[in-house]
DNA sequence: CTGCTTAAGTAACACGTGTTAATTTCGAGG
DNA sequence: CCTCGAAATTAACACGTGTTACTTAAGCAG
């Protein structure tokens, strides 16, 4: 039971060679050459010791932690009700790893603007995935200047930061179109967020986009601003339902917030889809599994992940992107919520 | 614009002293004697030149990380499922962030039993908090035996590890028992995953025993497994009710679980509780937004996170634990699902 | 045998920090 | 003026690796 472990050196005594020897050899650096006997002698030896070579060292001297943060800026009441944010970190997990790389996890809260300076500053991480911009978050701008590798999963205005996300305005739009072709013309909506979320406003724009496109006149009186729990849909609706007119549509850009929205209706005595549809927006798991099972946009979540990670080392690696942002199409998932038969 | 990080050389400089008073100022290292001015001028060095110790360097003399691995054993599917393990890891990264820890992800697929072990052969955490331990995870032991710092979240039997968990059989009895006090007595029960998890095993010891206090006799043809995913708790449900002789209530294991449970009594045209009582576990944050809203066992998830962390970081620091286990409370939310008016 | 080229291997430095042991400074007591 | 001890500061080593420049051995043509 060898307490302390091996290093590199033990290796090259072991195989009675030199120390640099050794890293040629564990490394495959190319344009060395080192004969065959060697060779063999010195990895039979570093099996033999089970050498792993400590990472802290080699950190240093290469200047890179292969490690890249994930930061959060949700609110952990927004992380909690996020049920896509499993599989994005899976995504981001799976792809990165290929390559070598790992994920820090850093949540830090909205009124926090400098809490993610510190794992670059002290060289913690290589690089930093975003995942919920907030617009007033002047730090990540000055960072990417500064030529930090960063990829926002989402978007910012005017920067020209890296990022990853999906087409929100085409998919809502794409959900609301769906309503208007069941033959649905009186459609509300309730937001996921406060509009100030730039994710918020691009679901409203297609909201508009597809009524638009229809020649529907948008009622004023019907929108709500929802904002990420299910008891902020169940309250939006509720205070729908007051209005005079009542809707035949609602279009949830949310299926969390759409959970509350559906147990308001159901409270109301309204039947889904006969009195109302619902449309939401993000597939969570339970939206197959709602009653009734709710029409919704399925979020590529584990994809954005995926590229989001697999963007980021190439920026990490100096490899350059051919284009700032990745937009991935969203699928609409037809579901028994807006079917009326 | 400086491209270099400035180092405590730079600063050393900058101040007209030596790297080493740099390095006993900025730590505060107590028993030396630093003069006020000098210490003054080294801190305004510092601050003038945005130094920040690379973190690296740091790592290497000192032999740690400052970061703890979150070993997540579960599939893919199952880690999508587990509403609770966003909770679990915000209460982990704010326990362990208040003591300069970090928090690395490292998903481990079932088949995979080496998968983590790298994260500290490498030296590139100081512990790990396993997610999901698995009875025929060597690794894990062995790891232990070395000594290295290691958090199960959930039990393995006949093990010395350090674990945190919720008193899993309390608290299933406890719902159970909820049941037994409606005045229900033919009780099933779905599983919340197969049997060789020991977290499943102790929620079926758990419903057993409020049983036989309770001196009702088991049926054996009205147990199920069910496996993490809605779907799963459909099948079982449905194949539950083709039973010759139905059950008054069910206790499922597992909230994820129920949602596909309910969704198969819906489909026979049953009314709940009226005709079926249904009691959950894990409280996820639907569980509240259900039709009908579910009586379900609050699992702890933020406290459990939290208590694994700081009590990783004791391990890490070798301040020693009092106890090797800790079991949390879990407490009983009532909801509709349970309560026949 | 000489001179040149290539294969094989290594000494030495760099990375940025924490810490021990040694050195310098300085004031006071004799 | 010298000495001694405490206060203040630093030189030097350690951590474990990657990499550059250099040395040695060997092969081969002339």
């Amino acid at each position: 039971m060898p307490k302390r472990r091996s290093t590199s050196f033990d290796v090259a005594r072991l195989a009675g060679v030199s120390r640099t020897t050794v890293s040629f050899v564990l490394n495959n650096v190319p344009g060395v050459n080192i004969s065959e006997a060697t060779r063999q002698r010195v990895l039979e030896a570093a099996r033999q010791l089970n050498y792993h070579p400590n990472a802290m060292g080699r950190k240093l001297v290469s200047g890179r932690s292969n490690t890249l943060g994930l930061v959060l800026r949700q609110s952990p009441e927004q992380v909690f009700a996020d049920a896509a944010l499993l599989r994005v970190m899976l995504g981001i997990e799976h792809a990165v790893a290929q390559q070598g790389f790992h994920v820090l996890l850093k949540p830090v809260p909205p009124d926090d603007n400098s809490g993610y300076l510190r794992l670059i500053e002290e060289n913690h991480v290589d690089g930093i995935i975003l995942s919920g911009p907030r617009q007033d978050d002047y730090e990540i701008v000055t960072l990417h200047r500064q030529g930090v590798p960063i990829m926002l999963m989402g978007q910012l205005p005017d920067s020209e930061i890296p990022f990853v996300d999906i087409d929100t305005i085409a998919s809502s739009a794409m959900a609301v179109r769906h309503l208007i072709e069941q033959g649905y013309r009186q459609i509300a909506m309730i937001t996921n967020a406060s509009l100030t979320y730039t994710s918020a406003q691009q679901r409203y724009a297609g909201f508009r986009k597809a009524l638009e496109e229809a020649g529907i006149e948008f009622q004023e009186t019907w929108l709500r601003e929802g904002s990420y729990t299910p008891a902020s849909g169940f309250e939006a609706m509720a205070d729908l339902l007051r209005q005079p007119q009542r809707p035949r549509a609602v279009f949830v850009a949310s299926d969390v917030v759409a959970l509350g929205a559906l147990q308001a209706l159901k409270q109301a005595g309204l039947r889904i889809p006969e009195d109302i549809a619902v449309v939401g927006f993000d597939d969570i798991p339970f939206a197959e599994y709602c009653d009734p099972p709710l029409t919704t946009v399925h979020l590529p979540a584990y994809g954005l992940g995926w590229a989001a990670g697999e963007r980021l080392v190439r920026l990490v690696l100096n490899e350059g992107l051919r284009e700032t942002g990745l937009l991935l199409d969203a699928k609409l998932v037809v579901r028994k919520s807006s079917i009326c038969q």
